[in-house]
DNA sequence: CGGAATTACCTGTACGATACAGCTATCTGT
DNA sequence: ACAGATAGCTGTATCGTACAGGTAATTCCG
């Protein structure tokens, strides 16, 4: 509810006006590369791939379910883009010892080696794009995106 | 292939690091709330249908494959949203006078209206996280995200 | 002017990512 | 030990997208 402000236009509405703006044209060109750049027969790691690379690389192994949750993912989803992740060898599954339903899924050496590999080649691009940036403003978009996302995590409860 | 650097983790590749895993991160979220939030019965504006009217308003109406070329879609899939569009009353077509190939495709006002409240959610929603932020950090997010984006835009050319 | 090449759009088809519903196997609490 | 919850898988559907092919209109060149 908050019965809002019918004052018009504040200077902090043209700010938000504005952040909406660049992260809705950000979002636009991420899906735009992705597709640009994946769609050869030669992709080094689809989309999916890389992101629960990153994950089990940095939360460490872990069943379908918990994978699912952190990604924000159907179960069902998980399920197929680990299994077609195994299948190309970049994970491991195998049976969760302390759980007989459960299945953990591991990186594999080659799956880590290639998440590495897409993970420089996007570095080297952002070190491109930003050529001509000082030192000091990376530092403060690296913050402020970081500061950005944590409070997109905290406060995602729109249900 | 550029076999520079094997100099080790520079500052800079610490901070670009951190960049990348930050717009991965944002890429999610914003995937994810998109998922979540749009799929009720109510959603008030469905997939693309939102960027087109956007563009279509600030760029003025336009043709079918002038639309494709700046939203980096193909013809194909621009044809068809504009269509679920135009079945929806968001958009109108009419032959373009000059051309008689060519669809000019304009937002109807109940489009505008439309593309105006998700744009005032969404606006609300980014206060709404942003609600313990300076109005400095705000202003610096808005202009240091378009830096990126004009950036990005007159860089990706990796083909 | 007239045919060839190009362009604009649409349609058919396919694919990838995702969700939801329903299934089976296993676990947990009382 | 049984009832209910949970983990994962499979079937099916949807959405957004691309590519290939078709038709109509335009433009270019001789």
């Amino acid at each position: 509810m908050t019965d809002d402000h019918t004052s018009g236009p504040v200077p902090d509405e043209i700010t938000l006006g504005r952040i909406e703006t660049e992260v809705a044209l950000l979002m636009r060109f991420g899906e735009a590369t992705r597709r640009a750049s994946g769609s050869a027969e030669h992709r080094v790691l689809d989309r999916a791939a890389y992101v629960i690379l990153r994950h089990l690389d940095v939360a460490g192994p872990q069943n379908v379910s918990a994978l699912a949750a952190k990604l924000n993912l159907d179960g069902s989803t998980v399920t197929r883009q680990v299994s077609a992740m195994q299948r190309d060898g970049l994970i491991a599954r195998t049976p969760d010892p302390a759980d007989g339903r459960g299945t953990v899924v591991s990186p594999t050496p080659a799956g880590l080696q290639r998440m590495a590999a897409v993970r420089t080649a996007r570095t080297r691009l952002y070190g491109d794009i930003l050529a001509a940036w000082s030192t000091d403003d990376r530092d403060t978009l690296a913050e402020l995106l970081h500061r950005f996302n944590q409070a997109l995590e905290s406060r995602p409860r729109p249900r």
